[in-house]
RNA sequence: GCCCAGAUAGCUCAGUCGGUAGAGCAGGGGAUUGAAAAUCCCCGUGUCCGUGGUUCGAUUCCGCGUCUGGGCA
């Protein structure tokens, strides 16, 4: 049918999909779940610890209540031995989009694991998978000659990847690396495709949440991170250090927290010393959160603190975002 | 009270054979395609405790003071 001029194009209708962003320990846990009652919306956590059984003082998983008003999907889905991956999170997410608008309801997207946004959102190149074996041959390779030595080979292969990737950089050297043993191909020559970008198959509302003031975040990672140890963060910790098929090189045992209390009750430090590492690998990631989001686009800020400095409440938040959605949010 | 050792970046300390200083950590900025709460890159002016003295010049040497450790009483 003809359009007609000054007439808006045919609307498609695509499922609203809503992400509420943010660094840790912005409060995005608490208004996910009061947005969640109002919007008849379902929560798919977006975040690399909360997937993995028994990280849950540390990553501050909801509690058993919390989950009970306002389930998570893809919380407690992986063996904190078996590792996670990127891919399999846009695989599981889209899944759970599915299956939540099928439902009659909005897919609410809550984390701060900026890469699987980012990856859910444009999609990933059709590349292989990890394989365990190739990385540690490549790291045999580093250990004996040297990263720089590995740069050098990538750089006969894929010479794309290795203008782009610092030679101190071993662990992207290593993936790329990777993908060529496996496939033969360079890694550069799968970047031009991207496979399952979910960024135009729903109607995007973006959110990202924090105080704007970072000492104000600086002050909620020192006092969440104490609160962790009192509710017997040390112990959960103990916990996994007993199982023998876990060791600190594993990404859930190295996740912010974890192996800073890993360290400690290895005896590399103190107490004290594992709670000022551990706050300051929080803010350390705070601050790369805030990077990531820095350059997002179509993201709507809100801004935890009110004018007079303190935090707005819940239902402040929560009525802000409702309005946003009103209005058409970017 | 006496003796000794310190006092330098937000913290821990190095150093300047006298020409106003630099590491680690913290902090800031950036990157980010199957480990991403990971990993990597870039960013260092601070009354060198105060005050007198010596000197062309003192954070550096000397005196005094203050403070902090340690020891002796």
């Amino acid at each position: 049918m003809l359009q007609r001029l000054g007439e808006k194009p045919l609307k498609i209708n695509k499922p609203l999909a809503i992400t509420l962003m943010g660094p840790t320990a912005a409060g995005k846990t608490d208004l996910a779940i009061a947005l969640c009652e109002q919007l008849n919306a379902e929560i798919i956590s977006v975040d690399s610890a909360l997937v993995y059984c028994g990280l849950d003082i540390g990553s501050a998983k909801p509690s058993r209540e919390e989950l009970a008003r306002a389930p998570h999907r893809l919380i407690d889905i992986r063996d904190p031995a078996d590792p996670y991956s990127v891919a399999d999170f846009c695989r599981d997410a889209r899944s759970e989009m599915e299956k939540i608008v099928a439902a009659g309801k909005t897919p609410l997207l809550v984390g701060g694991t900026m890469l699987y946004f980012k990856a859910l959102l444009e999609g990933l190149s059709p590349m292989p998978t990890a394989d365990e074996a190739v990385r540690k041959e490549i790291e045999k390779e580093a250990e004996l000659y040297g990263w720089e030595t590995v740069h050098q080979e990538l750089k006969k292969v894929d010479p794309v990847s290795a203008e782009k990737i610092h030679p101190n950089h071993s662990q992207r050297l290593s993936r790329a690396l990777e993908v060529y043993r496996i496939s033969g191909k360079p890694m550069s020559s799968f970047h031009g495709v991207m496979n399952n970008a979910a960024i135009n198959d729903y109607d995007w509302k973006q959110f990202a949440i924090s105080p704007r003031d970072r000492k104000v975040l600086h002050e909620r990672i020192g006092l969440r991170f104490d609160q962790m140890l009192e509710q017997g963060f040390l112990d959960e910790v103990r916990g996994l250090m007993a199982r023998d098929d876990l060791n600190s090189d594993l990404p859930a045992i190295r996740a912010v927290g974890y192996r800073q209390a890993w360290d400690h009750l290895s005896g590399d430090y103190d107490l004290n010393e594992c709670r000022e590492r551990g706050k300051a690998a929080t803010r350390q990631l705070a601050k790369r959160q805030l990077t990531w989001l820095r350059s997002w686009t179509d993201l709507n800020w809100v801004d935890t603190q009110a004018q007079s400095g303190d935090f707005h409440s819940i239902d402040e938040l929560s009525e802000t975002i409702l309005k946003i959605l009103q209005k058409g949010a970017i």
